[in-house]
DNA sequence: ACGATTGATAGGTTTTCCCTATGGATCTCC
DNA sequence: GGAGATCCATAGGGAAAACCTATCAATCGT
């Protein structure tokens, strides 16, 4: 049995006639007539009641008719399907990030992607770095972002944005009255860190300060970035956060650019070489162009 | 998309390569290289990675392969129904036919077909001879056991089986020590009988007394002949029965041939002239089949 | 009764499909 | 490390199919 048989059985069917249903199918009705009836002597079954005058369906017709359309609707839905999930616009995605990159531009990056294609089941992880790489390479998650390039070799790494790395102080800190702050400046303050062994951006910030030749004194070092505003609010200090942040929080806290700036931190995309998915390809294509046009914007 | 570009497409998913699978499809490997690129164009998706070395599924592969698995199934499923219906050992039979002969050769008649068919949904509307027409020509029912031919334009009647009249008498009558009795020599006797105006026979057994010159003294009336062997066990008097029922009864009541036989009751199948059932053409020349064979044998 | 319409059939052409032969790439074995 | 084997893709020719036009037989409506 042949999809183009129950596609012509059925035009026929509906038709009640076959001159009718061969100019519906743009097709003369001597080749319609035959499938017709190659189709009945396949099934060893009459499918229509014949005169020169009126076409009508036996019972087998009927079940015929019913069943054939059913599964030309089976078939649509399994191209569309498939061409939708080829297209990369069904299926999963899962990604890791820390906090702190989610809270930044990830999410907005995340609301574009929904927005193309809104029927991929997405999943954030998130987590410290080395728990990312880990779910890179053990398939539990299909993209990251994290700063740095990871050095694994079957990862493979796109610099997704720069972040500018800004000061944050208390309204009334000395610093505050000032446009600009150099970095060496801020050997002798008091600093409030994220803990270096599971921030990438901590580390970063660190080795910042060490080029600029001093080594930070830490009042305070915290696990979660979430709690640094609240801590330079209190006087602990000030903090070198990125500028991503400073969208949310205002009232106590002034935030100013470091001048010269440092080396900004890159954040990258980082994904397993051999990754298949085209939902993931995709994100990645999207993210990478998104990404860009807004660079040239802001 | 075509069901066989489907089927090819399984097999070199299954086989995982191009060249065992044209070997089970009977087919060289060049042609079915084509059929997949074909489908991959038309969905406008890879299905397969292919290396020299190793074919695997694409995520929209994996989609393609469950999907073609169960549209082919539906495709089977469909074919077999279909085939079934036009042989006609699928679907729904109504029989019409009254309590007595239901109760008769009828009977067996159905467990024959329903060996033959056992898939067929078979009804049997039990109702007087007059509804059972009615019924017929409103389409409620297929097929009717009627003793006689209606006179419907509409209706074809084919001959089903002669039934032989017999008398019940209780055991004490002096009848029962005959062993046969000719139609006369029941003028003097009490009879029960059936309502003749819901029953053929009835009224085929009284014109059967009348041309034997003498018209039936009726000391019982009933409307279901299932009283009757009471009724004669009890002294109400004679019966004239279709043979048939002679199995049922045996304790208080004999069974005496009349001779000269009257002539038989004849039972006729009776359905509709454009009837198109296959289950009903099916059953038709199945009970003429075998009760032609029953005949000869008995 | 005659013209118009319907589905089936016949014959020829175009399109599709399949086969053999071959090429490029990768793996295996010596 | 190189030769042979294996795999999928491509090219070109021949066979099969699908389709078209023309025509026929049967039926309906005028």
């Amino acid at each position: 049995m042949d999809l183009r048989q129950v596609r012509y059985f059925i035009a026929v069917a509906e038709e009640r006639s076959f001159t009718a249903a061969a100019r519906r199918l743009n097709l003369s009705q001597p080749p319609l007539s035959q499938h017709i009836q190659a189709l009945e002597a396949e099934l060893g079954t009459q499918l229509l009641y014949r005169t020169s005058r009126k076409v009508e369906l036996t019972q087998a017709g009927e079940a015929m008719l019913l069943r054939g359309r059913a599964i030309l609707q089976q078939v649509k839905s399994a191209e569309d399907e498939v061409r939708s999930i080829g297209a990369g616009l069904i299926g999963t995605l899962d990604l890791g990030a820390t906090g702190s990159i989610l809270r930044g531009r990830l999410a907005e990056l995340l609301a574009a992607y929904r927005e193309v294609a809104p029927l991929v089941r997405m999943t954030v992880h998130e987590q410290a770095p080395a728990l990312q790489i880990a779910a890179l390479l053990n398939r539990t998650t299909n993209i990251s972002l994290i700063r740095g390039v990871p050095g694994e070799r079957d990862l493979t790494s796109k610099l997704a944005w720069r972040e500018e790395v800004v000061l944050a102080v208390p309204r009334g800190h000395h610093l505050a009255k000032r446009k600009r702050v150099a970095l060496a400046e801020l050997a002798s303050e008091d600093h409030v860190i994220l803990d270096p062994d599971s921030s990438d951006f901590a580390r970063y910030v660190q080795r910042c300060c060490v080029d600029a030749g001093f080594l930070p004194k830490v009042s305070q070092q915290v696990v979660d970035a979430q709690s640094i505003p609240s801590l330079i609010a209190a006087g602990f200090g000030v903090a070198l956060v990125p500028q991503s942040i400073a969208r949310f929080t205002t009232a106590d806290i002034a935030f100013r650019p470091i001048r010269p700036s440092p080396p900004a931190a890159d954040v990258f995309l980082v994904f397993r070489e051999d990754e298949t998915s085209m939902v993931v390809h995709n994100f990645i294509k999207l993210a990478l162009r998104y990404l860009g046009q807004r660079k040239k914007l802001g």
